[in-house]
DNA sequence: ACCTGAACACCGTTCAAGT
DNA sequence: ACCTGAACACCGTTCAAGT
């Protein structure tokens, strides 16, 4: 092993990635840019693309980071195959939800950290013991991960709405609906506010669980 | 009605949009900004604030126009609740596919220009004469929502990355997976990108009724 | 009423030079 | 080997002034 040479690193991959967290989690992925990065580490924007390729590695890394803190939880013991689906999409979604700026970063490449391929590994299992072929247990899985990922920035989306209280252009749409060409929507009109903050994941998942898999 | 007084105006709100929607159709949404959009009307950045708010008002009103060219379809005669979801719930999707970048501008808001609102009506009417109450009804609108969102959008993210043939994130994972780990994914390693190519909207869409509504 | 110009406070990234 | 400075080619938006 030769001895290294040169200018001894003043920042770290692993001083700028804590950075990074740090300013995701307080203010959200669109405050995490090179040169807010920069000023958080104490360098110059151009001193990270010593460490980072460019921004989307920078986002990669970040994902692989929170992946590994991510423990890998056992299947409820006893439980059904239709009971470990469940109960994985339950896990992703809770491991997703606290992050949600993963779910802009991983919708291109799927659940891909490959620390993270639990949950993908556990739904396909359990769907092939459910008597699925393998193919159509990888549909099952893709199709779960679409709901959950919408679901995801649906609710996301909709917190920061929250926050930011200007009225809502739905708040306007839903005024003045015309009863006649749309009924239904404009009978639930007062309601549809409180009826649309609901929790519905876990609903939809057990519907697309017995959808999904063969009839015990 | 008062003449009208002072200077003439040399761009009018359907230039704007015109050339917006020209914009995004040719080059995408991430194409369209303000000061791109004021060089292909021939302006300077600042006149557009004169016809509209800001960007989101853009967005916003982009989004009427497309809608107000969706025409209202039939739903299929003779076709039980079931079916007249399904068929809702694809023609949403296939309105949607054609313009992925409003997926984005819709998601803090579901489905909201009042013109487009007849998806929800009728996936919402359909469930509620399949015999659910107007709350799950709403529900199950609400889930079918996400699960569209998240595959308009999964999809729309893969194509852009099929655009731009660097090597992905996701082949080099799947090259080295722990086979005794992740024993089913290692199995199917090889045919991932082929399986995970496929259309499965239909079939997730199908799964999604046959669970939520009560059977028949 | 409508448009312009200059300005503010930002972006990601490249390139050449410094230690 | 690692960092810096200056520069390029951008953003959205405000504000004061011009026609």
């Amino acid at each position: 092993m030769p001895a290294r040479t040169g200018r001894p690193p003043k920042i770290s991959k692993t001083d700028i990635l804590t950075a990074a967290h740090r300013v995701i989690d307080e203010e959200g992925t669109q405050a995490l840019t090179m040169r807010r990065l920069a000023r958080e580490v104490g360098t110059t924007p151009m001193a990270l693309y010593h460490h980072v390729r460019d921004k989307d590695e920078l986002l990669l890394l970040l994902l692989d980071e929170y992946a590994a803190g991510v423990p890998r939880p056992e299947p409820p013991a006893g439980a059904g195959p239709g009971e470990r689906v469940v109960a994985a999409a339950v896990a992703m979604r809770e491991a997703l939800t606290r992050v949600p700026w993963i779910v802009e970063v991983l919708r291109a490449d799927d659940l891909m950290s490959a620390r993270a391929l639990w949950y993908p590994e556990e739904i396909i299992d359990a769907a092939v013991q459910a008597g699925l072929t393998p193919e159509d247990a990888v549909d099952a899985y893709r199709i779960i991960w679409h709901y959950t990922a919408g679901e995801i920035s649906a609710r996301s989306a909709a917190a920061r709405r929250r926050e930011d209280d200007r009225p809502t252009h739905r708040g306007r749409v839903f005024e003045d609906l015309d009863a006649t060409r749309l009924p239904r929507l404009a009978a639930l009109g007062p309601r549809w506010e409180e009826l649309t903050s609901r929790d519905t994941y876990d609903k939809g998942i057990r519907a697309l669980v017995r959808g999904l898999l063969p009839r015990p």
